[in-house]
DNA sequence: TTCATACTTCGATCGTAACCGAAGCATCTC
DNA sequence: GAGATGCTTCGGTTACGATCGAAGTATGAA
């Protein structure tokens, strides 16, 4: 038969656990040290250094060197953006890993999902953009209107600057915890960075889960009101799970 | 670390050269029996029927027991979607799994995808409905305008009937073989049905490309006409490969 | 009932890959 | 230079899972 790419391949990169752990860790956006990652998988450094080479022979991983240290990160967002869709995939089938731990709640809350803002702020920000038209919602894509430029420029968002980039400005994507859509993209990536330089949040250690301060919270949930009791605005985002 | 859902479990699923035939067989789209499916991935009935037990525990098959046939499907076309990302990916890192045969030119001109038309032709109808004016890009997502519903009414394509359905009318999906946009959806499954009832095109055995009769592609490049020269019409649906 | 087909279960084999200890190489600090 | 840290390579063990032969179950045909 032998037909089509081979998604045995990458399958089989990730489907051993150990290096599901270390993409996982790598999901965080930022990248880590073999050292680091050997932890997070739970394996020696010896098993570890083997795990990366496969999975940068596979075109999953990039490295840096720099200094004694080797860093690893995803190679890019596509492998971030395949990585998140098994994860909405998996939850779907009810394959979770664990039973909740106290880290749980806290992951569903806010997490970072590559470079951006997930979980349960992820999904409140983007349907608050849509909302307040800031967004507006065109069949499964999203685009900025005037009047989100306009509103997302007044905290000190560079939307223009943004445009130049290659990268798309709006990009939709699945949340696992969820089940709904939030906002990636340059867009994306933009605002979490925003938040992340006023000091209304960051990020914690060894895990993807983002820490709010009061105050920081107070602000974003100010910055994006939702209407009390009008808990899907989405249409047509949410339907496939 | 023990972070989200448990992707390992589903990688390793797919991770199996024997497991990622059968899925790759099944994405032809219709249902095939474990004795099919064993002689697609080259191992015997016994290995099959193990392999076939593991895929629907982990909720990617659905069996239906017809007589003392048993017909295995993908279990809905989520998994379609995570397999063909999948795919997409692999082509983009040049995991391909075989040199180039002697099925792959028909494989990359015309193949099924889960349910819908793909391809070299699939990305063509796509650009032409869009140049034609009849589905709209819209950021990531696309919609079919009032033109383009008359337009398909009069080849025997049942829109509002369509829309009835739960399923999205318009999906794109990204083509492994093209890197480019097809039209998936409710849709795209109505216009592949239309193509086949009409006697243009047929499945073939044992492949997931689809045979077009000379009449039949004649009609369908005169129905989906494009641009000489406009090979790229699709603004913003290529960028993520 | 008898036979054939479709498939599953059992049991055993075998190969591969995950794993770690130990040793080796590279880079930084002092 | 000496020592420490970060990581890779080598070698050998081990465990898991893919595989198949043989036997067992279910359904249909004659």
């Amino acid at each position: 038969m032998k037909e089509g790419p081979d998604i045995a391949q990458i399958g089989s990169l990730i489907g051993d656990p150990a290096r599901a752990n270390m993409l996982t860790a790598l999901m965080g956006g930022r990248a880590l040290t073999a050292t680091e990652l050997a932890a997070a998988a739970g394996v020696t450094l010896q098993t570890a250094s083997a795990h990366l080479s496969k999975l940068e022979a596979g075109g999953l991983l990039a490295q840096r060197k720099q200094g004694r240290h080797r860093y690893f990160a995803l190679a890019d967002d596509r492998v971030g953006k395949l990585l998140e869709g098994i994860m909405g995939f998996a939850a779907s089938r009810g394959h979770l890993r664990h039973r909740p731990g106290p880290k749980e709640p806290a992951l569903r809350k806010a997490r970072i999902c590559y470079d951006h803002l997930a979980g349960d702020y992820g999904v409140r920000m983007l349907d608050s953009l849509i909302e307040t038209g800031s967004i507006s919602v065109m069949g499964e894509g999203l685009s900025l209107t005037a009047r989100g430029e306009k509103h997302l420029g007044s905290i000190g968002i560079d939307v223009s600057g943004l445009r130049s980039n290659r990268r798309p400005l709006c990009r939709s994507c699945l949340d696992w915890s969820e089940r709904r859509a939030h906002l990636a993209g340059s867009l994306g990536k933009a605002l979490l960075s925003n938040f992340f330089d006023k000091g209304w949040a960051r990020r914690t250690e060894n895990s993807r889960s983002i820490f709010f301060t009061p105050e920081g919270e107070r602000r974003f949930l100010a910055l994006f009101p939702l209407e009390p009791g009008d808990g899907h605005p989405q249409s047509g985002l949410d339907e496939n799970l």
